[in-house]
DNA sequence: TTGAAAGCGTTACCAG
DNA sequence: CTGGTAACGCTTTCAA
């Protein structure tokens, strides 16, 4: 029932506790010199036993427990495991596990989360949020007293003088938007479902002022704001095409809802892109298999999870380093889901 | 830099540290009795400092820390960030958190997340393994000496004296079959896509004797094997397509690689589901939005993950309870991606 | 009602 | 080369 402790190994193998810690912490090789028996015989003593170190003693006692706490705001979509794999892939290659914690979305867990990695005294934390606003306060209290910090994704704009990694939305929104008015689409819509308001602002305001310099009065007309879920970009999906006239192309805030999308499409019997073109953000692997292959924008949540892990590393090792503000870039990725605007008859659709 | 301590917060008070710690978990109210003033200078004295306790100096002391650790082979598929959420609102309930570990599909990292989370001295185990042959030594070592341990899956044959819980995928097998064999398809195909040889032979062996009973000779044929990403469904589908003469409907071992399926069948400018019909397991959330929607077998994964949980904490308050082994039902989800068999010339196909 | 002290399992410093 | 011993931060029993 109660684990084996260094204690037990050392009485089993009839030496102190002391050297016990020496000889399987492999302190033997250094500074320390261990007659090669005793060696054997704590190592065979610890494993009769099957005796594992106690991480809460370790960490009390070197206040370190190779542990980077994550908080991830919503494990339902793609884009944030993506992350996480990138994440944890780098912690692993230097010995480190990951806590992670699902704030669901919600600001009061984002709040108690802080505090839960906080108690743990993880060696570095992570952080994406889904509400800066409100935990903004939290956030900044943990900077500088913990260990690293590192922002990831819009929440860089809680404190810039701490480390932080985001993708470049808004060059890619430019880009998704330059490929879409150069098929002739102008009543583009855009399924803007996010958890709360200052999020995804960069790919808000680059849809506006595209549209803007194109000519489009009113380029918040066609906004339509939802949740976060697949079936939400459905619903909202349905109600741009309940407009009249219909968008001729839908952009949608990231390839999840851009699923629903596709789906609320399809059930009008419209056809993709011949009727109307699709796109989203993020490319999370389902993109380019759905049906028709998803043109979105690739982030590499994969890299910004690796990256961000390594700013953490490099900072614990020089805590004084400056600070690092990283923007990767984001490129289109062009599939069957985006084609040119249908001639139509109203004052836009020209023939092409 | 420093986290503040008891200590710092006993000091600031004026007071004893073990007052502190009294006021602070919340025993004043029972048979601990404190002034009242000293009871909101403490607290006053801890929101200043930004007192956060020690998890590790706690856990030591009552060896136990709110944790529960989970096992997960593949953070790449839906499933189990299903069955991850399911466990982790069960767990937050019951105010526990998780320590989620990636055995990436990887024997190797399988073992070491046993010792990682054994060292951890987690309050209990939810195992979901890849390799449960290769991994099984360890595995039974855990058991009995540690805390609640719950297998889930396959993983649950290694040792039937623990909880368990796994979801009814033979049946769930069995009303497939019995769907398309109605529909008079006879060559199916099947892409079976695991980590390791005894995963998924529930499902295998169902497909296997349906087609036997329904008259098919060499039910192992048109079996394809392959590995776990959508990539390797898609190039499974290909070889399978390449079959002549070619299979009227495809099985897929879940619905992350059924969506490469779908994506190799739309290449070949086959029509889902008049020429071909397309199948798969698990219903993630993906599965009703894709084009066309999937045909499925529903599993309820997030059902799977809270009941693991819920099995845990029981057992955490009645060690001596009877084992628990609980088979979740799943059912079978008609959606577009599946039709009659087209009509042929060949020896099966006998006009409906 | 509060304080002093022991102990949880480690590691690391100093003697032997 | 090995063995005591103090300290990490907390809870809890026992005295005051």
């Amino acid at each position: 029932m109660k684990s084996p402790t260094q204690t037990d190994v050392a009485r089993l193998a009839g030496v102190s506790r002391a050297t016990v810690s020496y000889v399987l912490s492999g302190r033997t090789g250094g500074s320390i010199a261990t007659a090669e028996d005793t060696r054997q015989r704590i190592i065979q003593a610890a494993a009769t036993l099957g005796y594992e170190p106690n991480a809460a003693a370790r960490s009390l006692r070197l206040s370190e427990n190779h542990t980077i706490g994550l908080l991830v705001p919503d494990t339902g979509n793609p884009y944030y495991w993506q992350l996480l794999q990138g994440a944890e892939t780098e912690a692993h290659l230097c010995g480190y596990d990951i806590l992670l914690v699902n704030t669901a979305l919600d600001p009061i867990r984002e709040c108690d989360a802080i505090r839960a990695v906080l108690r743990r005294r993880v060696d570095g934390l992570l952080i994406i949020l889904a509400f800066h606003d409100r935990v903004a306060e939290e956030v900044r209290n943990v900077i500088g007293r913990h260990n690293p910090v590192v922002l990831i994704g819009d929440a860089a704009t809680i404190d810039t003088s701490v480390d932080s990694v985001r993708s470049d939305h808004a060059g890619g929104s430019v880009q998704m938007m330059a490929h879409l008015l150069a098929l002739r689409h102008r009543r583009i819509g855009f399924v803007f479902g996010v958890a709360g308001p200052p999020l995804g602002q960069e790919r808000l305001t680059a849809y506006c002022e595209a549209l803007w310099r194109s000519g489009v009065q009113d380029a918040e007309a066609l906004v339509e704001h939802c949740g976060v879920t697949i079936e939400e970009g459905y619903r909202a999906t349905q109600r741009l095409l309940d407009r009249s006239p219909r968008p001729t192309a839908i952009l949608v805030i990231n390839d999840l809802l851009a699923l629903g999308a596709l789906r609320a499409v399809d059930e009008r019997g419209l056809r993709i892109p011949q009727d109307i073109s699709v796109a989203g953000f993020d490319d999370i692997p389902m993109a380019r298999y759905v049906n028709p292959p998803l043109t979105t924008v690739r982030v590499h949540a994969d890299k910004v999870g690796r990256t961000a892990m390594r700013m953490c590393f490099d900072r614990m090792h020089d805590p004084d380093r400056p600070t690092q503000s990283v923007c990767l870039p984001a490129e289109l990725v062009l599939r069957g889901s985006t084609g040119p605007a249908p001639a139509t008859t109203d004052d836009y659709g020209a023939a092409r």
